[in-house]
DNA sequence: GACTTTTAAATGTCTGACAAATGAATTTTC
DNA sequence: GAAAATTCATTTGTCAGACATTTAAAAGTC
């Protein structure tokens, strides 16, 4: 692991560079332990700050963990499922949010992601997945409910068709796609007429996961995605 | 902002989590100027290493950049794809690499998430992706080709196939996807013979995408799906 | 042998300082 | 008067040294 001393960049991006670099190929394995700040310092010819400066760029990226005391230090982390979702959902967030993603562009990208999970979703699902569905879509329908609670529970029913996939790593991709279209979602006020139009999609879409139809919750899909795109 | 004195948690951690979340709530937007390090420092009544460890957290987020000098200081991040492909990719792969998910898993995402493109592909590819599509076929009929230039020109391959939806997002998010498939197709030995295989499928569906025929490009991409996983 | 105390090692934080970059204001020069 | 050069204040980048806090292993005690 080395650095170049005549590099224009922050000496705490290289290091921070030059230590993923090294947990991305496989040097450094899960749970291994890197040496004492002091060490990086004295490997690297750097003070402590920019070591540490360095660190806390990886442990913003969930890459290390830092533990205090005898014994402790900076270990490589194991990226979690939970962890790669957080990361995944923030960064498409802002990437919507910054870049006047349209409202179309958005919305084509959710749908045919969640397409290509829809016929795993209704080979796979389980009663659990029907479930939790089912719940959405009857929480969908009271009355009294805010237009934020509806998107809300919108992003629980689709998340709940995505994860009837049983594949994790769909989940963790579809994660962000579904997430990140929330905001987006917030800004649209749902009148009561949307909103039953949209409990009859959602219905339509679970009877046909119920019926291990991918097909036709396919096309419901894309009728929901037509809908959406005329409410915005 | 504030900050919870009573916490267990790093200061640094507090402090950034504080203005990660203005940020993402709008509160802070594009281009504006943070307050000084010193100024940080004083309302969040820590010292200036400190604050700049939360900054560095920010930053290797793509959330701010720095500029030195009088009238610089922290400023908000426009996330450009550019940085939301690499930390997309970066996440993704060691999401794969840390948690031995299964090659079927993976494949099985991946084409899913491709299959979902190919339709838009079909419609509005360029002649641009087409072109790409049919050197980087040509190119992995080269005899010499090692077995990591063979994978890096699939990824070049099916990079140019979600392209050609012309849906930034799509691409965006299918990036984790095929990227982070690359070192676990690389651990494959390909011989003459499945490397032809390989090759005329993706003919196929390069065939297929001229001809703006999607249904007849998801129908290669499962193939080649089912041809993968008994490579591996 | 089980429990308590000590201790060493490591991260977390602070203070103070200087270097380097950078744009604005000022001065100099033609 | 205009252009070029210089100075200057501001801000980040880096360093050195110090102390506080946490933690688990080692030593000591009953």
């Amino acid at each position: 692991m080395k650095i170049d001393p005549k590099s224009s960049a922050d000496l705490s991006a290289q290091i921070a560079k030059a230590i993923r670099d090294s947990i991305v190929a496989g040097d450094l394995i899960v749970d291994e332990r890197l040496p004492s700040e002091a060490e990086l310092a004295d490997q690297f010819d750097v003070s402590r700050p920019t070591v540490r400066e360095a660190l806390k760029r990886l442990a913003a990226q969930s890459l290390i963990r830092t533990q205090r005391g005898a014994f402790g230090g900076a270990f490589v982390n194991r990226l979690s499922y939970p962890d790669a979702y957080g990361q995944q959902i923030t960064t498409s967030t802002l990437l919507l949010s910054m870049n006047d993603v349209s409202f179309d562009t958005a919305c084509e990208a959710r749908y045919a992601l969640e397409r290509a999970c829809a016929p795993l979703s209704a080979d796979r699902r389980s009663a659990d997945h029907l479930a939790t569905m089912r719940a959405e879509i009857f929480r969908q329908q009271q009355p009294g409910l805010t237009d934020e609670a509806f998107c809300a529970s919108d992003v629980a029913f689709h998340r709940a068709l995505v994860d009837g996939a049983m594949n994790p790593v769909l989940s963790y991709q579809l994660a962000g796609a579904v997430e990140a279209m929330q905001p987006l979602m917030n800004m649209i006020t749902f009148t009561a007429r949307s909103r039953e139009a949209i409990v009859g999609l959602h219905t339509r879409i679970a009877d046909a996961i119920e019926a291990r139809d991918g097909a036709a919750a396919c096309i419901g899909l894309t009728e929901l995605e037509a809908y959406t795109v005329t409410l915005a």
